[in-house]
DNA sequence: TTGTACGCGTTATCAG
DNA sequence: CTGATAACGCGTACAA
């Protein structure tokens, strides 16, 4: 590697003592004001920077944290490891950011790599497989907090970052009611997964409310992808079981739908109208633009990380760390693929 | 942190040296099968993890390696970096990333705070605002190698991976040609880009092969984001200036432009075909499906994380760099927008 | 085959 | 105010 200047090359240079080198560098006041500008200039003619890794070995500190995400192809992950990383290098740690590509086996992988590389926490929004309690309780007692965003562990006693997914959902599906569609339906998520749970009930519970009908035919397991929205609509229209208006998942389901309807020449809204999740970028520009619930992304990920540092300055002076669960507003942006022409 | 066994703790409960245990964990040739088992067992008791920070410390190397971006939002840049961490995780670095927002000074920030954590190489994907090539020569010549990639800076002296945008813009433009297109006209990028003028060429020459004509507005100096894809196909509707075709500098200008049209009541490809650049997912998904150039991000992120670590190989060995541009295979994807439905 | 001792760059403690 | 020294965890020359 680069040869860099260290403070024994200043002290040299001064004549003087590592010690003193220290003290000065760190701007103590037990230091000579004429020997620290000294030193000052000596290290500013030497290109001296602090190096890093001896600090964090003095300090017994890594000074890194671990990111896993399920994946990074839609900008929604994306845009919260920035918010991550906003707080995060101020903080002055460094992020190991890796994808499980939804997978609980690889989520195990990074997850040693991330203990071998001594993080000290952890960051999670959860594959869709599995929901990998024993592992994370097992990292959380050896201690190394994990603090859990959007995708949460449903059992795991942890900080978690959330929106409201049942609020939304139940906004969402009654949004369609007030638009006085007719057969209204539910493209719902992964099983294993807790927003699912919440947004299928939030389906459930609006539909109650204002009396609807709930049959068997009223959700249909669907999945995360564009490709399992686009086969599920399709089967739809096959079977000649078309709703007026389906709220999906999340916005590549939507997509996937709408593809599907597409192809058979079924108008959006005026035959089929959709509803989508997690606010994509693509929402604005498909035809029609979805509506969709906006998530917070860039707060959640700094959310998650104050929460996280608090939780390791907790961990080091050997306090309790109290569990809470953040959540934060999202917002239903109604565009034109749910409004009824017909009211 | 949290507090985790060293070599010293297994040599305490062993009652052997330090050394010993290094060498064994280690597996070493010189030292006792019978101690060797022991020691390792014993490390797996205690669940013995080598501190990275102070192997790095010792071996005098950082093991990390930085990595700047313009942007997050889009999918494009999220998959070079998976590809850059595939390789970079086997060789056991690190990565620091950032992202430039397009903007000069946050990129020289981001090259400070790098140089701050003494990384042994760096991966940039430039802004859009300036080439800064004193920057990099500095960086460079300090020792520390850089690899550019996809927006690669023009004039320094560096490897790069790169796809040919010459070639792959004069595909595009001709296929909108052989499409009989009439008036064919090019949405360009920003002019600080070399990619921009790399593509303006090869829409230029394509016409020139073809004998068309270019006029003065046959080039308009649009940008990079879907709002101004939008609002210079907006000014053209004002105009009465609507061309036949329009190849478009990246896939977000051509959203743009076509969310225009259709505020216009103006169809695709109908009256206007479009053509992107730089497929991203939402490609397919759009309305009509849109012709674009698909980049192999995942491998150019592989193919510039090789090269860089070549080259922190041979600075470390004090041997010359030859500098190299890899040029990688892209691949046009004709669809629906680009087709003329009248031959 | 194993142990001793030192160095990596930094900070902290304790004398002076 | 300043200097000498130990320590952080690991690797390695050298000695035994």
């Amino acid at each position: 590697m680069k040869k860099y200047a260290t403070i024994k090359d200043i002290a040299k240079a001064l004549n003087i003592s590592v010690a003193t080198v220290s003290r000065a560098l760190a701007d103590r006041w037990d230091v000579n004001p004429s020997t620290k500008k000294l030193v000052k200039e000596e290290a500013e003619r030497q290109n001296y920077k602090p190096n890093p890794i001896a600090t964090r070995l003095q300090n017994k500190r890594t000074k890194t944290i671990g990111v896993v995400v399920p994946e990074f192809k839609s900008s929604f992950f994306p845009n919260i490891i920035l918010g991550i990383q906003n707080i995060l290098d101020e903080a002055g740690f460094q992020l190991l950011i890796a994808q499980s590509n939804e997978s609980m086996a690889n989520e195990e992988k990074i997850l040693k790599l991330f203990e071998g590389n001594m993080v000290e926490g952890i960051l999670v929004s959860i594959n869709q497989e599995q929901d990998n309690i024993n592992l994370y309780n097992k990292i959380i007692n050896s201690g190394i907090p994990i603090v859990f965003f959007n995708r949460v562990s449903a059992t795991t006693l942890a900080s978690k970052v959330v929106i409201d997914n049942y609020k939304m959902a139940f906004f969402a599906t009654e949004h369609l009611i007030y638009n006085k569609f007719e057969k209204i339906i539910h493209f719902a998520g992964p099983a294993s997964l807790k927003i699912t749970q919440e947004r299928k009930k939030g389906f459930e519970d609006a539909m109650k409310k204002h009396h609807r009908v709930l049959t068997s035919n009223s959700i249909i397991d669907t999945g995360i992808m564009s490709e399992q929205g686009h086969s599920a609509m399709k089967k739809l229209i096959e079977e000649s079981n078309i709703p007026d208006a389906i709220f999906c998942f999340n916005d590549p389901v939507a997509f996937g739908a709408l593809k599907a309807l597409k192809e058979s020449n079924i108008t959006c809204p005026d035959t089929v109208a959709l509803v989508g999740f997690s606010e994509t970028e693509m929402a604005q520009l498909v035809e029609p633009p979805l509506t969709s619930v906006e998530q917070p992304t860039f707060k959640m990920g700094e959310t998650a990380a104050n929460i996280l540092l608090e939780q390791i300055e907790l961990t080091n002076e050997q306090q309790n760390i109290n569990f809470e669960t953040t959540s934060l507003t999202a917002h239903l942006h109604v565009r034109k693929s749910s409004i009824n022409k017909k009211i």
